[in-house]
Order: C-alpha cells, then structure tokens, then sequence
DNA sequence: AATTGGCACTCAAGGTATTCGAGTGCTAAC
DNA sequence: GTTAGCACTCGAATACCTTGAGTGCCAATT
C-alpha cells in the first residue's frame, strides 16, 4: 500500500502535469502545493512512487511525469469528483432539450459533450436487444423500389430502400404489408427472423419469391437497427492536442473515419457501479491509442439496453472535469429518453 | 507574355516542387529537365518569374517556389490532363456500381474520391429545382409522433419525425395525407408552399389547428430537401499533409464539421467550360484557407440542377491528377444518376 | 539580343562548444 | 522519518563557425 503522503504527491504530480505539460520537480512541488516537508522528503517519496511505476522520469534528472499505471491510480483512488459549473449544467440543460427525432437529439449530445470537454464526443446509437416491433410500412418509391420502414416502441425509425428490379403489384405490397404487421407487432426484434421462417408459405406459390426477397430486407433491417452506429463530434478537438498524442494522430482520424474501431474502444471497457468507465493509454489494447484516454459512460434508453457514449482524448487530460461532464450528460441523456 | 522557354521553367518548378517539397534552385533545374541551357540562362528567366510574381523565394539566395498566382498558371495553361491509369479506371467502375439509394451512392463516391486522390473529398446533394412530388407519406410512429415522407421524382427521400404533442386521430390523418396527395403529387417542389396557402379552408373548423401545423412542416421538409448537404470523406488525408497545410489546421478540421463552410467554398468557384473548376490559395476568399486548394466539378442528376463534388488539400498538390480525377468521378457519377 | 562563365555574396542548416539551471540521488546529521 | 548539503546529470539555450546550394550581376561570347 502506498503511504498517504507519497499518494498526495502523486495526485499534485499528475495534476500539475496536466496543467504545465512539464515535467514535475521536487521543489516546485513544495512550493506550489502546501506540503509541510522539505523537498528531499518529496524526492524520498518520488523515488518510491517511482519504484512502483507510477511516475517516470523522460530523461534521467528531469522532473516526473504520472504513467498510465499513475493515472489510473489518481482516476481510482485520488480524483475528487468536480462539480459541474453552473454555466455547464445551464449549457447541458438548454442544449438536451426534448426533441422530435433520436438523430437530432443524439446530435446535439455529441456537440454538447464535445464542447463541454473540449475533446472528441463519441455518441453510440442505443442497441435495441429488447425492442418490439411496434410496425413495419412499406411505402413505394418508383414501381420497383419501395421505402422499407421498421418502427420500434423505441422510438427508433429505421428505413431503407429497396429496388426489387421488377415493378412491385400494390396489392401485393399492401397484403405483405398487413400479414407482417399481423405476425410481427409486438415481436421482440431477435425473434424477427425465426418468426419469419416458413413464413413464405402463407402466399400463393407464385408469390414466394417476391415475399422471400422482402423478407430477406426486413430482416436486414432488423439487424441494421441492432448493428451499432456512432456519432461524432469535435474531431478538431483533436488535432488541438496533437502534441499530446505523439505521431500516429492522423491513424485517429482514420479510426473516426472508420468508426468500428470506436465502438470496440467504447465497448471493450468494463464500467464502474456508477456506469462509468476510463480507458488510458495502453490499457486500450487496440493499435495506436497508446497516447489517448477514452472516458465512456452508459446510459439507459427505456427498458432497452445501455449503449454508450464518452470522450477521446490525449492521456494528458483533465479527468476530473471529463468525467464529470460524461458522467452528467450520459444522465440528462437518459433522462430524457426515458420519458 | 511569358516566353515560351520561361514558362516551361515554370511547369518544371511547379513539378519538382510537388514532388519534392524542396525551393527548386536553378541547376537543379537544368539537370533534372533537358534544359538546352546553361543554369545562369535559366536564372535570367526565374527572374522574369518573379518580375511577374508568378515564383518567389523563401529565402533571399535559395531556391524558388510558386506562387499562388503561379499555380494558377500552371493549372490554366500547363498542366496536361493525365489520363487515368487503368487501376484508378478499374477502382471507379468496381466502386460505382448502382445502388437503390442516393445516400448510399453518394457515400460510395466520396469515399472512392478521397481514396483516389489522397485528399479530402466533398460531395455535394443534389439540388432539387426543378424536381416534382411524387408522393407524401405519414407513417405513425406513436400517438402522437408522426414520420412524414417526401418522395421525389428525383429517386431523393426525406423524412422526419413531427411531434403534434396530442394524439393524432388516425382518420383525420388519412384525410390530410389523401388530401395533400391530391394537391401536392407532380408539383415542383418549388411551389409546394405557395399552393398550400388557404389549403386549411379546405378542412372543418376544429381540425384546421392541426393542418395548419401539419402544413408547416411538410414545407420545412420540401425546404430541408432543398437546403444543400454535404458528405466528407478522408479527412486523415488533411493531417497526413499537414505541414504544408500551415498552422491553422484545427481550423479545418472545425469547418468540415460544421459543412457550411465548404459549402460556400465549393459554390463560389466559377467552373470553366469542362465543368471543372480549381481554387487555388488565397483566391479562396475565406478565411483560413490561404493554404489550401480546393477542386471542384460539377455533376448533373436528370432534369434537376447540378450539385458539386470535389477536393481539398494544400496547395501544393498534385493539380493534374487530382483534377483528372475529381472529374473522371464526376461524369461517373453524373451517368449513374441519369440512368 | 540572347546566352554563358565567372565571381562575390547571402543565408539556412548543421555541427561543436559552452554555459546554465532545474532536478536528481545519496549521505550524514538531526 | 526528515532534512541539509553536495556532487552530479543532462536538456535547453546560446553563441560561433563552417558548409554549400543558390543567387544576382557583369563582362565576354555567340
């Protein structure tokens, strides 16, 4: 166990480091924190701080600089919770206001969030494992391409286009419209596609290969709904802290870009009781975050499970504010969408 | 007029420059192009170059580079088009296969630009000036949430979800979707707001509250359809370039994010003949983009106006690729959408 | 009139040497 | 356990020098 003081080195260290970007010696932390030791008695407990691979030195006589092993320490046991200002619970309360539309009210989140932070806002779209089926339309684009529309008691919408090559009867639409309305109301959406087994059999044989084809779509749409998307925001939020994030800034970008690579960052970190969840450095297995810390915290949309959202950002951050803020939006967010 | 010899000079310091990143000094000149001269010839007409500003020197005594004015040049008389390669040919045909949905043509496309280029790419929606109505759809999402449909002639879908706050009774929402079918289908969308005026006359009293909100909204959604959106891809490509992008970089990647600006950016460039146009530097008028180039094609979708697509990077770019491609891409695309 | 060789000049980049000072580890004394 | 003292380290800053690619200009050549 480390002594009490040496831990209260080690939290003026980190966040004198994350104030300064310089190297943190003995003396100027006497100086700059109230400690009733001289700055030998500082450097004692640096070295034993040192020894259990909490601080580094960049070269040999320079100050210390926390390692990630340092941060995690000071985010477990050494961070006091900051409270949020009151201008920033004004900002979250007139930003989060109710809104129609799921798009728009995760987009200003993600805006909100990275504006808060002054980092990268990562917001994941809601997974809808247990989501029903509230109904299912299909309206005609052209003859042959029909807008697929697939409604959840989520409140989720989602809808795609599909061309059928072949003009579509409007009769025929509206008698698969009515049959999948009757068989799927109500349905969770990981039954759809057992549900819909067999399910050609219920039309004249000359119509199963159209219904099989719409089938096919519906399901695919199901699983879009469950595939997991993400919105982001503040990327040049980024590009501010380059020097924090050492060369591989521009891999980032690509991982924005590409966004799978985010989700797996966002998902892979087990949270706290309190929802939250701080991935630093290293610890984020995947290539090319070693200079960047992922603050992420659930939030619940009703009765469906949690997805997730948090911030990107250089190790050298400030955690207590960035949690914080996370923390906070991720329950406005809920909040609102139990409603 | 610029001699025939000296402006070649300068086609072969724009090309070494690009290639390079290196002040082109006048010996290296003649060794790397057959110059039939001697290096002390070539510097007399480096300085009628720079006479005409079309060059200049980072460092009095080093060697040249171009000017803003002087890639004008380039692009307006020098640069021959390269045709493109059979690989790059390969990769736009094997990309830009037909797809059901615009969206998801467009998004094939900005990715291909931003890969082939190796810059960021920008497609522009389709304007709708000319397109019709085809149909409009309400689709209950709960009580009180309705997801109203626009459908296009123009193969264009938007939707959004209106909140009325109260139940809306599924009769009278029948009525009014019949109602304005009957109205609105085969009308420009243009004139969609003038011919709703006094339309709510047409229902009884009590329920003329709810048209009337009903009414704003369909016209926000013919203007949201009109209002011009914006895809990016390939933004890593900005960092990748990053020193030659100055210091205001961040910048950039904050205009990306908020799209209008390279909205303005892509719009206020007059294209030449081939539809193509380049702006190169400072003659972009913005701020913050003194050192970057963008280069933009139009492209036409049936009957409807043009919308633009293109590239941004810095000005030291490659011009004759980049522009051989954003228009190959641009008459691809132009095709897929007429057909 | 255009071209060329010659030459003095400029200046960024790179190397070396020196100094400066913040910071260290260690030891002996308190 | 704490502290003062001290020798030591080493990056950063500064100054100085050298090098060399490149220039402009001029007089001679074609």
């Amino acid at each position: 166990m480390i002594p009490e003081r040496s831990a209260e080195v080690l939290r003026a260290i980190v966040q004198d480091y994350i104030s300064t970007r310089e190297p943190v010696g003995s003396k100027a932390l006497v100086e700059r924190h109230g400690f009733d030791v001289s700055a030998a008695t500082i450097r004692n407990d640096m070295a034993l701080l040192e020894e259990e691979q909490l601080i580094a030195q960049p070269h040999t006589s320079s100050g210390r600089i926390p390692t990630d092993k340092g941060y995690r320490l000071f985010v477990d046991k050494l961070a006091e919770v900051k409270p949020l200002s009151v201008a920033e619970r004004s900002a979250i309360e007139g930003f989060l206001t109710d809104g129609a539309d799921l798009d728009d009210v995760l987009g200003r989140t993600v805006r909100l969030l990275a504006q808060l932070t002054n980092q990268m806002a990562m917001v994941q779209y809601p997974t809808l494992g247990k989501a029903k089926v509230r109904s299912i339309e299909a309206v005609p684009v052209t003859d042959s391409k029909i807008l697929l529309i697939l409604i959840t008691d989520a409140n989720r919408i989602e809808q795609h286009v599909v061309d059928f090559g072949k003009p579509v009867d409007a009769i025929l639409l509206a008698e698969m419209r009515a049959k999948l309305n009757t068989l799927l109301v109500g349905a969770q959406l990981a039954s759809v596609a057992t549900k819909l087994a067999d399910f050609e059999q219920e039309f004249a044989p000359e119509r199963r290969r159209f219904a099989l084809d719409f089938m096919g779509n519906l399901v695919e749409l199901v699983d879009a709904n469950r595939s997991e998307k993400l919105l982001v925001a503040g990327a040049a939020n980024l590009a501010r802290r380059e020097n924090d994030l050492g060369s591989d800034f521009s891999g980032l970008l690509d991982a924005v870009e590409q966004q799978v690579v985010l989700l797996r960052l966002m998902n892979e970190l087990n949270s706290d009781a309190d929802g939250l969840a701080v991935g630093i450095g290293r610890e984020n297995s995947l290539e090319g975050f070693a200079n960047t810390t992922v603050v992420v915290s659930g939030y619940q949309t009703d009765g469906a499970e949690s997805a997730r959202l948090g911030v990107l950002g250089p190790t050298r951050m400030d955690y207590t504010t960035n949690m914080a803020s996370v923390r906070a939006v991720a329950r406005y967010l809920s909040k609102l969408l139990e409603s």
